[in-house]
DNA sequence: CGCGCGATTGAGTAATTTCAAATCTAGTGG
DNA sequence: CCACTAGATTTGAAATTACTCAATCGCGCG
């Protein structure tokens, strides 16, 4: 459990420098949470007051469509940040799901506590902001291999990304992550 | 000119609020730079030293493939920022281009000053933050609605979203955004 | 051993792209 | 003011690609 802690404070000194003072001022914020397996973090209409460091595990966030098609917006693994991020910080009912692959451990932390840590704490702010910017720069990326790259190439770019990713998950689901069939990917690569 | 500085406070001041000691401490960190229609902002390539608000104007953030084809990340408007976020924030080669489609005007902002006034003025760190977590939200709308609709679909939602860019561009540059061919959008929409 | 889920394969269908040509429009210079 | 040209839009038809629906195969778990 120490352990876990100590592993959030090496995540942000990442990016940041944090005194042991702002890290006791820190540390208390993020409450412990476990899911199994096809547990839901996160389900549509839902208030959502935490987002989710995740200590252990893997996780999906997903929208389904008037078909009842799965989409994919991010499949979340060992110290990724996930939420319904319009939801958490716009204060409105959640518009996706997010749900366990696996077995999963994470910290939450509520808006209200993200932003008391922020204003007490400069060095937080600087995290979240340069985290923010990272991600954003990784949408941007995946928007223009949307645009850019067939479903084919953007299988083996993923593959190139996150080589674990592909034998963690079963292939329908890196299909609704691709935006192609599962048919269609299975007559993919070689 | 004084006018768009103060268009630039008012800017900051939709999220954050700012002394007027701050604000003069801010604002010689930018400089003011004005490009014609067709002109570069931003080449594949380049060094990237500057981030922009855009005081008037109309460009797009764009990558070509290899077969030519043009594709859309960004249509960028008044009061939006627009870099090549990647090769700014990491100091790497731009890898997309950003143009003009109208005569424009902007703020340049480099990555030190961007650094210095974070850090000198907490309320800039968190507007930034705050800025980029609801840029980061609309990027996930935007990959979201790739998945999700149709191409038809996502020219209704951006005719809605933002009804007189429709007018400002050509359609085959709203193609490329939405990702088809001007063919097919010419095809669709009655 | 059999059930259920995931992956694969096949065949027909729907949608999009590509290439080509025709039409339309806005800006330029005479 | 008009003719001209380049760019933008539309339309047609063929070719490609992906999707849907259905059936089969494979494997792990109870």
């Amino acid at each position: 459990m120490n352990d876990n802690y100590q592993l959030l404070r090496r995540h942000f000194e990442e990016l940041v420098e944090l005194t042991d003072e702002e890290w006791d001022f820190i540390r208390p914020h993020f409450k412990d949470k476990k899911l199994k397996k096809r547990q839901f973090l996160i389900q549509t209409g839902q208030q959502v007051e935490h987002e989710y460091w995740i200590i252990k595990g893997l996780l999906k966030s997903y929208a389904i469509d008037e078909k009842g098609n799965e989409h994919i917006l991010q499949f979340a693994l060992e110290q990724y940040w996930v939420s319904d991020y319009n939801a958490f910080q716009n204060q409105q009912p959640a518009s996706i799901y997010v749900d366990c692959i696996e077995d999963s451990e994470f910290f939450a932390l509520s808006l209200e506590s993200r932003e008391i840590i922020c204003k007490e704490v400069p060095a937080i702010a600087n995290f979240f902001r340069l985290k923010s910017n990272n991600g954003f720069v990784s949408l941007q990326k995946r928007i223009l291999s949307l645009l850019t790259q067939t479903a084919e190439e953007r299988y083996h770019a993923l593959e190139e990304k996150l080589p674990h990713l592909i034998q963690r998950v079963p292939k329908k689901l890196i299909a609704a992550y691709l935006g192609v069939s599962r048919e269609t990917l299975s007559r993919f690569k070689l």
